[in-house]
DNA sequence: ACACCATTGTGTGATTGTGACACAATGATA
DNA sequence: TATCATTGTGTCACAATCACACAATGGTGT
């Protein structure tokens, strides 16, 4: 109970620095296993999940919020981060619930009556997250993201909302390789985009996808090759950093 | 100075029951005399234009308050708004600036330190708006988007950010019609279209452009033709509703 | 050591979509 | 009634995309 009361301090003091109606949610994707995964929290105590998310401080500018809490929780600081909808649903948050969540009396609520929120969303790559929990949470973990379980407030929502502006955006933009490692092969870049658009294996056609990505001319082969599988060992990319400019610019 | 202060507790009030650190920003844009326009609004007293906006209620949802601030501004109740951005700079308002510019003593500041916006954009039928003032403005009318001046707080990045979404969006779904009035012929959708993208007059082929858009099949053909011209007279066209509403659940 | 096999790198031909242009039809004007 | 700008529609070349093919290659199993 007592660490319960230095908890409760901290919010306070937090809401006094911060813009308390005003917060921000990321959903954080990663790549693993062929499958497209989803950072997730388990609030303190309870079986639910959320986004990670956080209050922006009042001298923050909104973006490097955002860079802020995403390196709280993955503890990656170099991260593709876009925002994508903001959400305010007067019904969409409400202080008393989450009172009542902690287990503590909701007409003493100090939280905001109403909180709008601004959602973002991230990629990374998978292997060099290090999930951290914080203050409100004892769990941190990915979830894939077709097995999302029901999340607090609005977080499905913003969650099915964030895949949506995703694969929009890697309709008309050439991002995949935020998810994989500095190093990969043209076969695994394909892995991504088929599970971002919702196919199947092969979906795509191999040549033609690697026609495609290597005509944007950002992709620098390497004389490395992959080894390990059982079959011809296919050549190692990665991005260039100058021509992905050039290419970023064209395309405004 | 007496209705000075009737003014200064209007706003107190609003304040109350708004959320005082979330505003909302639109760019309205309508199309005349082969011109995209903006509505804009002159601050009481002053040079300074700014775009028409306001504080979201504490009980409202975030895009209610933005089809409000729009009826108030334009007396249009159906329109086309899209969310597309969230303005979170930290030195991107100033509440002491504001009472500086209605001329009052910044130090007895009773606006927000510090204020985010949420930025929406309409597509309206120019000749049905009667733009309004509100109390902090006195003077409300179009302007060519090539000739805004020079706005209050960040509004010019909001409103050239508004016109790269717009632009963006009218590249992969047909929205030139919300600009128009109820028929309209192909060749007026090919200006508005032109218009948009930046292109001259002809800069689209008027073959082609009809052939796709007329390839979406939601326009309906009218027997009606528009006359007047010196010349052969075209067909007059409209929404049909029904496969309009096909077409966008179709292309998500 | 060697045949085998899944996979890779690259090529080719068919299909589709787009852009440039052509031309007869038409409605107002003189 | 001839003229003319504009409209409705069609054609054709070219580019982009798609479906498929095949030799090359690195590891596997015998």
């Amino acid at each position: 109970m007592e660490k319960f009361i230095t908890v409760l301090q901290d919010i306070k003091t937090l809401f006094n620095r911060s813009l308390s109606e005003l917060s921000i949610d990321c959903v954080v994707f990663g790549f693993h296993d062929e499958q497209l995964k989803v950072l997730l929290l388990r609030a303190k105590g309870s079986d639910s999940w959320m986004l990670p998310g956080g209050w922006i401080l009042k001298t923050e500018h909104l973006e490097d919020a955002a860079y802020r809490i995403l390196k709280e929780r993955t503890g990656l600081g170099s991260i593709f981060l876009q925002q994508f909808h903001t959400f305010g649903a007067n019904n969409r948050y409400n202080g008393r619930e989450i009172m009542a969540r902690l287990g503590l009396p909701p007409e003493q609520n100090f939280f905001p009556e109403r909180a709008v929120s601004v959602g973002y969303y991230a990629l990374v790559e998978y292997s060099l997250v290090e999930p951290q929990t914080d203050m409100m949470t004892d769990e941190c973990r990915w979830w894939d993201v077709n097995e999302i379980p029901e999340l607090l407030f609005d977080h499905n929502e913003i969650a099915s909302r964030a895949l949506k502006a995703l694969r929009k955006q890697f309709d008309h933009e050439a991002l995949g390789f935020n998810l994989l490692p500095e190093k990969f092969t043209l076969v695994e870049l394909q892995r991504v985009y088929e599970t971002i658009l919702g196919l199947k294996k092969g979906g795509l056609d191999r040549g033609n996808f690697q026609k495609k990505i290597l005509g944007y001319g950002f992709l620098e082969r390497l004389d490395e090759r992959k080894t390990g599988g059982a079959h011809k060992s296919p050549y190692l990319y990665r991005i260039d950093p100058a021509k992905y400019g050039a290419y970023l610019r064209e395309n405004e």
